[in-house]
DNA sequence: AGGTTAAGCGCG
DNA sequence: AAAGCGCGCTTAACCT
């Protein structure tokens, strides 16, 4: 029937159970759309205004001379040209590179670096959301409404599109304030539900890990734990330095990170990177036989499949090019997990909208952000949906380690947090 | 004038 | 030689 789904059954699962179901589910949560509060945006622009003008006086004083702040071939020449500072890294083209990282080595020696970063923060702010999201807003509806791809990511992903709703700015203070105009109507609350460290549990999942099934099926803080096994100390001896070694390690995994890629992200050395990637596997054998088993997995076949046996197709894993052959052995370890969780929180959309239907709730799903849902709720179903919502979304797989759901709510995105 | 590429950065 | 996965959007610079 589905002859380009493949022999095995999941494709075409796949496609009629998850895929079929949630285009109808896609079209009203973007029917529905988002309300902004334009005013406060309006009013917080012109006060990142203010503070950009500033900033950049500041960065023309400094370098004796004005130049466009926006422009990084002319922060090259100030920066490497004039004022002779190292060059970190290159562009792939061979150009010094004046990116976040370079520019935040830089600011511990230099002046300018630092200005041009806090420029660089809230010129983003300003053009892509404080200025962009109200002229988005349907003249009809009064509403932003995104459109969400579901065929573009290759893992499985949805993508979002005019606007993004799904990279609005949420890990620093100025940009929550821009979180804080995504509001609800009168009467009305914003409930997130999100699923915690969801692409750890399904690697602790799929590699039958036993340190990590143990550490996720017993509650324990898992940056912690993994903190204690890789420095050797007991769990409550941890400080906050080794938990964020700790952390940047298990993220570095899921992305198939290397000993050098470790060593430039922590600001150590590789001989110290290699040696924490040791202790990792020494620790964690049944995460370093995943590795093993999915590189395996890729070359042989082509491709790597998720838990409900979604492919990702790997052309690139047997290329004579060492740089793309890599890439592939990277996808091919995070796609696993990527997919995984984008399966798990397709499944949760249907659960949830089936349950808001058979209901007759007044509740609407108004976002999806990878591993978080965002509804509009009536205040008189906000206890209802708080408990509802973890209640679903935690059981529409069964996997070996449990799925835990944060909920919150608040009158805006960033009190729902 | 209009399209494309490079660099950079927002999120999970 | 390259070095962390998946996306979309903005600006500058370049090209047609």
């Amino acid at each position: 029937m589905f002859p380009q789904l493949g022999k095995t059954a999941h494709l075409t699962d796949i496609y009629q159970q998850i895929e079929l179901p949630l285009v109808d589910i896609l079209f009203q949560i973007e029917r529905n759309g988002v309300l902004l509060d334009v005013d406060q945006l309006h009013a917080y622009g012109k006060e990142v205004m203010r503070q950009l003008e500033i900033l950049e006086q500041q960065a023309h004083t400094t370098a004796g001379q004005t130049f466009n702040l926006n422009s990084t071939q002319q922060i090259q020449e100030i920066l490497f040209g004039q004022l002779k500072l190292p060059i970190i890294k290159k562009t792939p083209k061979g150009a010094p590179s004046t990116d976040e990282s370079v520019l935040q080595q830089l600011a511990l020696d230099y002046p300018l670096p630092r200005v041009l970063l806090e420029y660089r923060m809230l010129a983003k702010l300003k053009s892509t959301y404080i200025d962009k999201l109200p002229r988005m807003i349907n003249h009809n509806t009064g509403r932003v409404h995104t459109h969400y791809a579901q065929a573009v990511a290759v893992t499985g992903r949805l993508a979002s599109n005019e606007p993004n709703l799904q990279n609005i700015p949420i890990k620093t203070p100025a940009g929550r304030r821009i979180r804080e105009a995504f509001i609800a109507p009168e009467g009305w609350h914003i409930v997130s539900a999100d699923y915690s460290q969801i692409e750890l549990r399904i690697m602790a999942h799929i590699s039958q890990d036993k340190g990590l099934l143990k550490a996720f099926t017993e509650g324990q803080d898992v940056h912690r734990a993994t903190a204690a096994e890789i420095f050797g100390i007991s769990a409550e001896k941890v400080n906050q330095e080794q938990r964020r070694y700790a952390k940047v390690i298990n993220f570095g995994l899921i992305y198939g990170m290397s000993e050098f890629g470790l060593a430039a992200q922590l600001g150590i050395d590789r001989i110290a990177a290699r040696n924490f990637i040791e202790r990792y596997f020494i620790r964690y054998p049944g995460v370093s036989d995943y590795m093993q088993r999915t590189r395996a997995m890729a070359k042989q076949n082509g491709y790597v499949e998720t838990v409900l046996g979604r492919r990702l197709q790997l052309p690139d894993i047997h290329s004579h090019q060492h740089n793309r052959r890599m890439g592939a052995e990277r996808a091919a370890i995070n796609a696993p997990m990527q997919g995984t969780a984008a399966d798990i929180i397709k499944l949760a959309m249907i659960a949830v909208n089936n349950w808001l239907t058979q209901t007759h709730a007044q509740s609407k799903l108004i976002m999806q952000v990878h591993d978080e849902l965002v509804l509009e709720v009536p205040e008189n179903e906000s206890v209802t949906m708080m408990r509802q919502l973890p209640a679903l979304m935690e059981n529409v797989i069964k996997l070996d380690v449990p799925l835990v759901v944060q909920t919150g709510q608040g009158r805006n995105w960033e009190q729902a947090h």
